[in-house]
DNA sequence: CGGAAGATTTCT
DNA sequence: GAAATCTTCCGA
């Protein structure tokens, strides 16, 4: 299985939103390994996105992470009690970002379950903060290094078809004005594990 | 320094 | 449909 290098991420947060679709996420922790195949993505495309946290290239302790290069992990703590995981993409100062919504699970399912505490595998990974919980993802993870060993991506045995990738409008983000309905979300068709709405 | 709102989940 | 719950942002 080959892991994602570097220059995957170097591109720009829609692009790469679309790229990730089918790709498997790896995360390994004390209790053992968990992977899922992504199915669900929004690209987050900085300073000219309304939707996004680094909007107007607002620069904070929090979005600091997206303005390195691409290939990192950025956390954040959502209505006080969820974690959501984005991967920062593109170059240096450029602040984009792919939130992952949705996982389908393939490995790891018993660790999942556990730490969901719950036992349907469509319910394990179909929202961004149940992903995180799934796969231990916190603000430990921030800033983590998707090049290294703990949490990385990697090439699934048989790449996406495009045309089994959909494009659709982002999800949860009412406030953002006329961004909300750019088709930035994207999603593996017929999937059954996407987070419904 | 205080108030308001959010890239959500879960239960009623 | 609303609560849970806390970080971050913005205005005073």
């Amino acid at each position: 299985m080959r892991k994602i290098q570097r220059d995957f991420y170097m591109q720009d947060a829609v692009n790469t939103a679309k790229n990730l679709i089918g790709k498997i996420l790896v995360r390994k922790t004390k209790e053992g390994i968990t992977k899922g195949i992504i199915v669900e993505t929004e690209g987050y495309m900085g300073e000219t996105d309304k939707a996004a946290h680094s909007y107007k290239a607002l620069k904070s302790p929090r979005t600091y992470i997206q303005y390195g290069e691409g290939g990192y992990a950025y956390i954040y703590l959502i209505y006080g009690m969820h974690y959501c995981m984005n991967i920062v993409t593109n170059k240096k100062d450029i602040p984009h970002a792919v939130l992952i919504r949705a996982l389908e699970p393939i490995e790891g399912i018993d660790i999942m379950k556990k730490r969901r505490n719950i036992s349907n595998l469509k319910n394990l990974c179909n929202g961004p903060g149940k992903l995180c919980k799934a796969m231990a993802i916190d603000k430990g993870c921030y800033g983590m290094d998707l090049c290294g060993e703990e949490l990385y991506l990697e090439y699934p045995d048989q790449e996406i078809k495009e045309k089994d990738i959909i494009a659709t409008p982002r999800i949860n983000i009412d406030y953002a004005q006329e961004a909300k309905d750019f088709p930035w979300r994207f999603v593996l068709k017929d999937s059954k594990y996407l987070s419904v709405k």
